[in-house]
DNA sequence: ATTTTATTCAACCAAATGGTTGAACTATAT
DNA sequence: ATATAGTTCAACCATTTGGTTGAATAAAAT
């Protein structure tokens, strides 16, 4: 087994752990070092700044939410079923990282040009089909007219929120954590069918 | 007119736009002296310290946002009244301070305890008239059985997390910034209709 | 008028922080 | 075995950063 790599990896998750919960202003070299249980100075040998590591973090972070996305969008799903799936794969992700939602939107508001140049670099971009099948449900009475861009934000907002503002999930229902991760499974159920409670007559 | 008066809150105001966009470990007492056109030991002359001139920030930012809420949800008017009051509010509330949820919800994560305490020693808390609005609507079959935290979370959730997200969906969506003020005016009349949308048959 | 108090600021300080260095150590290749 | 390249770390450095000081000035109180 590579030494080499167990210690990037290391100090990796040290770094992710870290930057995630902290944010890059208030990450320290530091503490990631302790948390990767090594030198500082080896921080700098594999990931040459705190800026690079941010970086590094921070895009792997971004490819774990986006590209998984795109992809149930632009599958052949029916729409319910994306959306169930969409609902499901935030439930899943963000119960194991917490963080993540938070810091991505923290760190992109920080720097939105970068967060552009990297967005469009990767080619992240909302399938059209998408659009087309929404129309489709909307004619047939199943969803309340509205644009795609709405309907998404609408799904990602249920999904996403909770999670963000999880302290204040808490401290205003007076739930503990397992009250929370209960209250999560809920809603894992409830999304999908508050965006397909049909139209107003 | 008192200088001192002036003095203090423009420090403040500063403090306010400083923090609100970089955070607490983001934010730097010489970029709030300069926004403040004062010099920096002014800052500790009225705040002693960069914590204490944060925490004023920051509880004053949680004063502009959760009594409001409890109050338009304690009124005596109607269910879909107050929902779309609490659109109304939180829609003119973020565009004149667009960083302020994301700053309450970073800072709340960092410190989640004095989160806590704060929004107790502050006596914030839904009111139970909700609740049974709420049920009464729902026997109404206005709206799809569900617990009184999950509706508000519903409310909230639409409202919040565009603002919060605004990079990502000018940038997932092409918006610029006119755009997207008529992104979220679409939204304003979306997201009741969202919530009243009925229940599946 | 004079004392006292509040306000302002340039210069300074100590601690924290990101980053460097050079020597020691290990693994690999020859 | 020896040379080469990769890995690790204690000690160090330069800069940034929150915070202090003391003197000057303005305002208020006596």
């Amino acid at each position: 087994m590579p030494l080499e790599k167990q210690t990037e990896e290391q100090i990796f998750l040290a770094a992710q752990r870290v930057f995630q919960e902290k944010g890059f202003a208030g990450a320290r070299m530091q503490e990631i070092a302790d948390e990767a249980d090594i030198n500082k100075s080896m921080l700098h040998y594999y990931y040459r700044s705190k800026e690079k590591l941010f970086l590094e973090v921070f895009q792997s972070s971004v490819k774990k939410v986006f590209p998984q996305l795109i992809a149930i969008l632009s599958s052949g799903d029916e729409l319910e079923a994306k959306v169930k799936k969409v609902v499901e794969f935030y439930y899943n992700t963000f119960r194991k990282n917490p963080y993540l939602p938070s810091f991505v939107l923290h760190e992109m508001n920080q720097h939105p040009k970068r967060f552009k140049e990297f967005i469009n670099s990767q080619n992240i971009r909302i399938p059209k089909e998408f659009a087309e099948q929404l129309e489709t449900e909307i004619e047939k009475g199943r969803i309340m007219p509205m644009k795609p861009t709405h309907f998404l934000i609408n799904i990602v907002s249920l999904c996403l929120m909770p999670v963000i503002a999880r302290t204040l999930v808490q401290t205003l229902f007076s739930l503990d954590d397992d009250d929370f991760d209960a209250f999560l499974a809920e809603r894992k159920e409830l999304i999908p069918k508050v965006i397909f409670s049909g139209v107003q007559t």
